[in-house]
DNA sequence: CAGTATCCTATCGGATACTG
DNA sequence: CAGTATCCGATAGGATACTG
């Protein structure tokens, strides 16, 4: 039970649902489920991104304390993204919700956003 | 398991990710979980949401297959909105998204969009 | 009551080019 | 490799006024 309530305009919900309720950010926690991936592997699993969007998605989730970044002192340097335990806990109903996308996709009538 | 992936961009699985991840429409869907309403409560419900937003939300779902609109024979006549088979199968992600958006709200760092 | 119509601004989001 | 900068058209979304 919590205070808080997605119904109410002002309630700090309704701005955390803001936050994760976007295709962009659904398909990035998805994307970090199995493990970190760096920069480029996020860019390459998650089709039709552009490198604006899916960075702009990461800045966004990191204000929000669901991923960290972290620079490899590796050659050539890269740039891991993984989840925090918050994002972790986010992981499942994000999953749910790909899920059931995918489960369904076919018993949308016209879905073209006409 | 289904041939769909949320991770391809051309996959109807995306299309249907776009149609329900944003915050209008899981709160809409939310919004009707416990039974069918009319569009002025559902108007009255959900807090910060204008009329165009709600009819343009609704009109999307409803193409979508999610909710079906039927008019009522009272007086004065109103509108009722109901969630389809398929909408009831979707209330099961989005309530646990909405309520993992207000059980973790006071935990996302500055969760303002600057 | 349940919308529609119009206006206007802010954000989304792709394309392209550039940087350490 | 992992971005940033800029440009631009398309959509989101509130405000207000009007309608059957």
């Amino acid at each position: 039970m919590s205070d808080f309530d997605v119904f109410l305009a002002d309630c700090p919900a309704r701005t955390t649902l803001n936050l994760v309720a976007d295709t962009w950010s659904v398909v990035v926690v998805f994307g970090l489920g199995r493990g970190p991936l760096r920069y480029g592997e996020l860019h390459e699993r998650i089709g039709g991104i552009s490198k604006k969007m899916l960075t702009q998605t990461l800045r966004k989730l990191e204000r929000g304390n669901l991923v960290t970044r972290r620079t490899l002192a590796t050659a050539p340097a890269g740039v891991e993204y993984r989840l925090t335990d918050l994002g972790q806990s986010l992981l499942e109903p994000v999953s749910v919700l790909a899920r059931w996308a995918e489960e369904h996709a076919d018993e949308l009538a016209g879905d073209d956003g006409s």
